[in-house]
RNA sequence: GAGGCAUUAGCUCAGUUGGUUAGAGCGUCGGAUUGUGGUUCCGAAGGUCGUGGGUUCGACCCCCAUAUGCCUCCCCA
């Protein structure tokens, strides 16, 4: 038969998962430092734990998982089986009888669902690091995948903007360390978008200017109109937003302004979310180290899909590749309401490392040293020498030196073509002669250059590279 | 969920207005070269032309279905 994997997913050969350990490990790092702390859900949750909590659309793109153990359900459910099967055609495809489990949709729900769970066990405020695989019955498309990774931050039970701040310290930090250059946070808050949609007339319709003005990067100024029209704003709305969401220049003159806009309408709301904002931003100002490079920008136009996002917004992205977003995140007052846990907020961010894989592939910035594991190979002469050159390399290894021997005494330019494509940069040489010298031949393959040393030499040698 | 393009050797692609044995480059393998890789030269292997139907004397080519990839919309990461 001919081999295939499903639909979009995909292989990741050694460089490949080497590459995205690498930003996994960077970031790790950083989530370690700001106090966070590991967590692992499982791959699949309970189908009433998910659906809803995405809207319709999510609800669709959930991967169910059939019910095992189908043939000891009682009979009068298997009479129903045909039925069910039928409406499992049907929208929204979900019926307990053959399907009550789905694989993991995010990160966010499960966290919430664990915090519930486990509330009485936690210390709050909770701080949270999760790098998990997600799935969703999506169409797959360039950089669109049906199983690809997350990696989320949160911080739960706390509504100190500290923690918005340390996000932001969390992002930059991250990406000085992946050196990604030219990062920009573009950051805003939900409360102000709500300020706009009262000032423009229509305070209940604030998510569909969301969805709407979210666009402007994809489909310009007129594009945005004209959604924002199909959706019911009428123009002297649309003025007033767009009044709003041109505005520019420093983040300090940006709030200014948006002070004074929100101080004439006496906006309450649009007047908090500018005092979030500036607080923020002066607990960033305290924190940042001046070595990072990236930079925060207020942004009134960020808008941000998801729902649950109540207070401060923010988007990562990079003007040095042609890319969307690079990250995300925002605070959400209520996640774990759903599952009964009311008033209990939380903040938190997320890194696309998929994109982030791309963006640090198109730049080259990937470092040299990921492409081989291994540092040195041992060329295999056979009889003596091999029993000699297995003493060898195992006394590399126990040096803390990355090492394999040829297995099979094959022809000497087969080994050395074996190392080249390995791209393994040391090969060592151990025949007749350096066995009667006791020194080993150092080949180095990046330069080509060769020297004689005892196994002492070689090792520091080694260890230094 | 809607529309469009594509699928030929391991990879990138030619090809025939439907007509006997389907081609190239790269890669692979073997040899020149059994202690020196990237270069060079010689040779070889490798394809039921994505899959299943249909039209036809005859299909890689035309039609239908289906799978997979890519693009646009929707939505999003």
């Amino acid at each position: 038969m001919k081999p295939s994997i499903p639909q979009g997913t995909r292989d990741f050969s050694p460089s490949e998962v080497r590459k995205r350990q690498y930003i996994l490990q960077t970031i790790r790092t950083i989530f370690e430092r700001y106090g966070y702390q590991p967590l692992e859900t499982p791959s699949m949750e309970n189908l009433t734990t998910l659906m809803g909590k995405y809207g319709e659309e999510g609800d669709r793109l959930i991967f169910k998982i059939l019910n095992n153990g189908l043939h000891e359900k009682k009979d009068a459910d298997k009479k129903n089986l045909n039925e069910e099967w039928q409406k499992l055609l049907e929208k929204p495809y979900s019926t307990p009888v053959v399907t009550e489990r789905a694989l993991r949709y995010d990160l966010t729900i499960p966290f919430a669902r664990y915090v519930v769970m486990h509330q009485h066990e936690l210390a709050f405020p909770f701080r949270r690091y999760q790098m998990q695989p997600v799935w969703r019955a999506d169409r797959p498309q360039k950089g669109r995948y049906r199983e690809f990774w997350q990696c989320d931050c949160d911080v739960v039970g706390s509504t100190s903007l500290i923690n918005e701040a340390e996000l932001l310290c969390i992002y930059q930090s991250a990406f000085h360390h992946l050196a990604v250059p030219q990062v920009t946070v573009k950051i805003n808050s939900r409360k102000l978008l709500a300020g706009m949609a009262a000032i423009a007339g229509h305070e209940s319709q604030m998510m569909d200017i969301t969805i709407a003005i979210d666009k402007l990067d994809k489909i310009g100024w007129e594009g945005v109109t004209k959604e924002l029209h199909n959706r019911g704003i009428d123009a002297e709305g649309i003025t007033k937003i767009q009044n709003i969401i041109s505005l520019s220049g420093t983040n300090d003159g940006i709030l200014e302004q948006l002070a004074q806009l929100m101080q004439e309408h006496q906006c309450t709301i649009g007047l908090q979310g500018v005092e979030e904002l500036k607080q923020t931003l002066q607990y960033y100002e305290t924190l940042k180290s001046s070595d990072w490079s990236g930079t925060i920008a207020v942004d009134a136009s960020l808008a941000r899909g998801l729902n649950y996002y109540t207070g401060i917004i923010v988007e990562v992205t990079t003007a040095a590749v042609k890319m969307g977003s690079i990250g995300g995140g925002g605070r959400y007052d209520d996640l774990t309401g759903l599952f009964g846990l009311k008033g209990l907020s939380g903040v938190g961010i997320s890194f696309g490392v998929d994109r982030i894989y791309d963006v640090i592939e198109e730049l080259g910035l990937f470092p040299e040293a990921l492409e081989s594991g291994c540092k040195a190979m041992v060329v295999n002469f056979g009889g003596e020498n091999e029993t000699y050159a297995l003493q060898v390399v195992q006394q590399l290894r126990n040096a803390g030196i990355a090492t394999e021997l040829y297995p099979d005494a094959v022809k000497f330019d087969k080994q050395m073509k074996y190392a080249h494509k390995r791209n393994i940069p040391f090969v060592l040489l151990l025949g007749d002669e350096e066995r009667a010298q006791q020194l080993i031949s150092i080949k180095d393959f990046r330069t080509g250059t060769q020297q004689k040393l005892p196994l002492a030499e070689v090792i520091q040698h080694l260890s230094n590279e």
